[in-house]
DNA sequence: TGTAATTCCTATCGAGTCAATAGAGATTTA
DNA sequence: TAAATCTCTATTGACTCGATAGGAATTACA
């Protein structure tokens, strides 16, 4: 399951790729609008701007902004910043790839021959959805409503 | 990520899945094989037990052997046991559905079908591997080394 | 130049989960 | 009757999770 921040990050980065201006849009609009608590918003979003993923203005009239084109943050990036590796063990994530400590022979490993399988079916899905694939589809059905 | 009690699971049913007679495994054995300490592998088997992966013997003489044809336990089955749905959200989980509290509006929600996919994809790999699989696998590797 | 508005940063909290251990009870076999 | 084994529940310490708090730094604007 995803953690209840990286479902407000999810919702919050949807705000934040509707928006889509020049003009930085501020924490306490983007709280009300995906319904996330402030101060923990705060935190999330100072997390994603470490990470390049958005960028900020500081002082009055300040507030945050993607730092890429929406097509180029993947769910994947998004659930990677919040809840770690989309991997289901150490051993077959590749962004943070480590050995279990326990493992005898990672090559002769039947659990993570399937996790492996699990691992590239779920990542494909994750990093082909972006933020411009939902904004995208919310858009369509906005018209057609 | 699986938790470890998941990777101590899918080890053990793992041996008991290549020991397969009509004899019971005594815990202890399966705590060797598998490399899980004893006292945890109680909880676990025991959890099993009462899902009605695996049957037990007690007393003397007693132990555990898997309640179903290996080819009928997926890592799916195991995985739901220890760390429960495999879907990333409750509202696209197909065993332990509900409704996420804060959602607007299930059907139109762009994460909803983005995490939808994703378990899909994930749980497609892993109803359709299975001890039987894995032990196979095991046993071609060892005639051909 | 000062003040209000905003992000930045760190600390803290309570509740819960995780991994593991402990030990007494129930059951079966020899 | 004794030994071996599974059964069950409690407990522990470390950590994580979700959330809140509050002051520091920065910027816009009157």
């Amino acid at each position: 399951m995803l953690s209840q921040k990286a479902r407000y990050a999810l919702h919050a980065l949807i705000v934040l790729a509707e928006h889509d201006g020049d003009e930085p849009m501020q924490i306490a609009d983007v709280a009300d609008e995906a319904g996330v608590p402030r101060k923990f918003l705060e935190q999330i979003l100072l997390e994603f701007r470490k990470r390049g993923i958005l960028r900020s203005q500081r002082g009055r009239a300040g507030g945050y902004l993607l730092a890429k084109a929406p097509k180029d943050i993947s769910f994947a990036d998004i659930i990677r910043a919040t809840d770690g590796p989309i991997a289901l063990a150490p051993c077959v994530s590749v962004t943070a790839y480590h050995r279990c400590e326990d493992c005898m022979d990672e090559r002769t490993c039947e659990i993570r021959k399937v996790l492996m399988l699990a691992r590239d079916a779920t990542a494909s899905v994750l990093e082909s959805q972006s933020l411009a694939t939902a904004v995208a589809r919310r858009k369509r059905a906005a018209r057609n409503a």
